[in-house]
RNA sequence: CGGGGAGUGGCGCAGCCUGGUAGCGCACCUGUUUUGGGUACAGGGGGUCGCAAGUUCGAAUCUUGUCUCCCCGACCA
């Protein structure tokens, strides 16, 4: 309805890229720093962070996996063991060189020489190095086995191009790193990591995902496999949403982590590493968002249920107030999820519609308001964030519902919500991937002639390698393509390879992605 | 890191070409008004124009450097 007046000033189809990041300032997410690329998260921002720390957190403690701390300097010559990891990150890579500042006599402060640091120590990109090197020390026998740690830091790479939370020079994340006796156990690792993601996005962040193993070329550096979940973005693009590597034996070899087995002979461990950041917040943005800002899932919303009091500096306003108090403390006794309901009563001063706007903007899943009528009648004024207009008038949609009927059935209702949100996104996806495209001069005209919002495409190829991939690359590169993943659930190839022609061997997510 | 664009009150912008030390909308504050829904009117507060140096009697405006952001490219577990 073209009647409506959005919250925001930018629309979706107009400018993604624009309206993605007015999407973080409205809602209060985040906001720039001032140092290159890094950002500050905000309470609303974080507090969602916060919220699937703690869903992810549970999942990785029920899988028998430790929380452990390492440090956020590495010493560089830990880096130089592993000649792909090397490769991989030296040229993103911040390096402290000295422990000491002195004036510079005109006012500011420089490095001292002679604080100069005998090794350069470089600030963490990721952790295998210096995780491996604990668990050279504490495994010896194949009892210590399997050894199953994760952490969650901060990492520091240097990007040439940053995003607001998609791409930042510093983000949060978790890193997970096991080590087991074999190929098979650190294999079953691996999937078990990468399954919890995908049930954590899918079912927490409401975020479909397709998981499926990255092509050669895509691999983290050192890795023998990388495993992949890929959620689509509202403009088509594929998000790269987390990973898993089965890291083989070489990051095993190159820290020395090796075990003495049941015959007395030493072997070398069956390494893993799998990480989710900070990035996640923009796929969630990303998928969920719409022209009146953000739509937080209820599992992760700091708060599910926000009450707005329409107080107007009259006597009732305390009658008011004391009205909301109980339904706050009535839905605050009432579980939905496994948990809690969150609820805020937002008491601070302000006119009550300029407050049920920010909340529209930040995405708090329920909006409550209450005036002095609901409250003589026993009602509240209820909103849907996932459902805020009535198309029929161009209005907030609002009901306006008994008290307790509302309370009883708040748990219902943000299930539903959670439940929509995921439903909406999945059909958006499974509705823009396209199948059966057989030449790869089909996919190049699919991408072209799609416009904006082509969303991805599923062909087999030969799995080509060495010198015939880097040719498919190039094909790829020119139309801004990328391989995503390999489904791990999709069908056997019963075709030929588009690239080559040859038989197919598997079938390949294409799309542009971020 | 290469090419392009931009930084002016919280947000969005005008002013810059043709130097004379700031203005608009929204937001904010005060008052009145209105009151089932992003009310209206009046008054008001807030910015040394990213930072630094230079040219000049005088710089938001011209020059140079620098920082940050955005777009394209290269790069990116």
């Amino acid at each position: 309805m073209s009647n409506i007046r959005h919250a925001l000033n930018v629309k979706r189809e107009d400018d993604f890229a624009k309206w993605y990041q007015e999407v973080i300032s409205a809602a209060d997410l985040a906001e720039e720093s001032g140092v290159r690329g890094c950002m500050v998260i905000k309470p609303w921002g974080y507090g969602i962070w916060e919220r699937y720390q703690r869903l992810m957190d549970d999942r990785i403690k029920a899988a028998g996996i430790q929380n452990a701390y390492f440090p956020l300097f590495i010493p560089l010559a830990n880096f130089e063991r592993e000649a792909d990891h090397v490769d991989g990150f030296a040229k993103e890579m911040a390096v402290v060189t000295h422990h000491r500042l002195i004036a510079d006599g005109k006012g500011g402060l420089v490095p001292d020489p002679d604080a100069k640091l005998e090794e350069p120590l470089v600030v963490r990109p990721t952790s295998e190095t210096i995780i491996g090197d604990a668990m050279a020390r504490w495994v010896q026998s194949w009892r210590d086995l399997p050894l199953m740690i994760n952490q969650w830091a901060n990492v520091v790479r240097w990007e040439m191009r940053t995003r607001m939370f998609l791409r930042t020079s510093e983000f949060l994340w978790q890193e997970g790193h096991t080590a087991h006796a074999t190929r098979e156990e650190a294999l079953e690792e691996t999937h078990r990591a990468l399954e919890m993601y995908r049930a954590c996005v899918e079912d927490d962040l409401a975020m479909p995902v397709i998981a499926g193993e990255k092509p050669e070329h895509e691999r983290f550096p050192g890795a023998d496999e990388t495993w992949s979940i890929e959620a689509m973005m509202q403009d088509g693009k594929a998000l790269q949403a987390g990973t898993s590597h089965y890291l083989g034996t070489s990051f095993a070899k190159a820290a020395g982590i090796q075990y003495q087995d049941s015959e007395g002979t030493q072997q070398l461990c069956h390494t893993t590493s799998w990480g989710t950041s900070t990035r996640l917040i923009g796929g969630v943005i990303m998928t969920h968002g719409d022209d009146d800002g953000l739509r937080v899932p209820p599992r992760i919303a700091p708060h599910q249920i926000v009450i707005l009091p329409m107080l107007r500096d009259k006597p009732e306003d305390a009658d008011v107030l004391a009205y909301c108090e109980q339904v706050r403390k009535a839905l605050t006794a009432e579980w939905s999820m496994g948990e809690p309901i969150r609820v805020l009563l937002d008491k601070s001063p302000g006119k009550a519609a300029a407050k049920r706007w920010e909340w529209v903007r930040k995405g708090a899943p329920v909006i409550v308001e209450v005036g002095p009528r609901d409250m003589s009648e026993g009602k509240v004024a209820v909103m849907r964030r996932d459902a805020l207009w009535n198309l029929e008038n161009g209005k907030t949609a609002m009901s306006f519902t008994p008290r307790d009927e509302f309370v009883s059935g708040a748990s219902k209702l943000l299930e539903d919500i959670q439940d929509s949100l995921y439903a909406e996104a999945r059909d958006r996806r499974d509705a823009n991937i396209t199948r059966g495209l057989t030449e790869w001069s089909e996919v190049a005209e699919f991408f072209r002639s799609n416009g904006k919002y082509p969303g991805w495409v599923e062909v087999q190829w030969a799995k080509p390698t060495g010198a015939a991939l880097e040719k498919v690359v190039e094909q790829l590169k020119a139309e801004k393509l990328t391989v995503r993943n390999v489904p791990r659930d999709s069908e056997a190839a019963d075709g030929t390879c588009i690239f080559t022609g040859e038989k197919a061997v598997e079938r390949i997510l294409v799309a542009r992605a971020y």
